[in-house]
DNA sequence: TAAAGTAGTTACCTTTGCGTAACTATCAAT
DNA sequence: ATTGATAGTTACGCAAAGGTAACTACTTTA
């Protein structure tokens, strides 16, 4: 738990992952999609999630460049818990709001 | 999801959550049961995950005196969760030491 | 030659997370 | 009066996480 957390426990990497969850996307795509996360920390964390073995990097020899952001096989095994963890949140909240 | 993270994002929060998972806990026994953790970070996760309503803290006027945590059912609910994390991370470390 | 698009980087700064060590409070038992 | 147990708190500081704004590099198109 505590080699997970040390991988997984900020602020965006999760979300990075459950944005990533359908869909490939390019580094101007996630930090569109991504409200409020800065340029600076996505690519710090689209980095260290590459050097953890969780996302796959490709670059795209085209002009403009292009770069595809995708999960690895150990990045989608994430994706039903980040899943959960959305639904979860959903769930409280929409509780919180009722009272 | 960005208030999922906002409460829980953090290297130690789940891991205290994980830990209630199956079990009430004394502070002092989660001092002990959580390594590397300090009694600081230990006191103020606590704190901020009773705001957040995940944990309970429950105080008994004994002597010497007694104080119990345990998770409500909002932070039960995120106990599946936790536990497909800590599977995650077996998985594939498992992986990892076997190349 | 200048704009426009993509994918960043760099410098600088603030906030938060976390650690260590020492200290507090309360009461019982010795 | 000192020790022991529980449950913290406080002071201090470092490092990591995160934010903003400006800048770079490359090439096509106007």
């Amino acid at each position: 738990m505590q080699r997970s957390m040390g991988i997984l426990g900020t602020r965006w990497k999760p979300i990075i992952i459950y944005t990533l969850r359908d869909r490939k996307a390019r580094f101007g795509q996630l930090d569109a999609l991504i409200e409020n996360i800065s340029r600076k920390v996505l690519t710090s964390s689209l980095k260290e999630l590459e050097e953890d073995g969780i996302i796959l990097r490709e670059v795209f020899k085209e002009l403009p460049p292009r770069v595809e952001y995708t999960l690895t096989e150990k990045g989608k095994a994430l994706i039903p818990i980040m899943c959960q963890l959305a639904k979860w949140n959903e769930e409280y909240y929409a509780e919180e709001i009722a009272l």
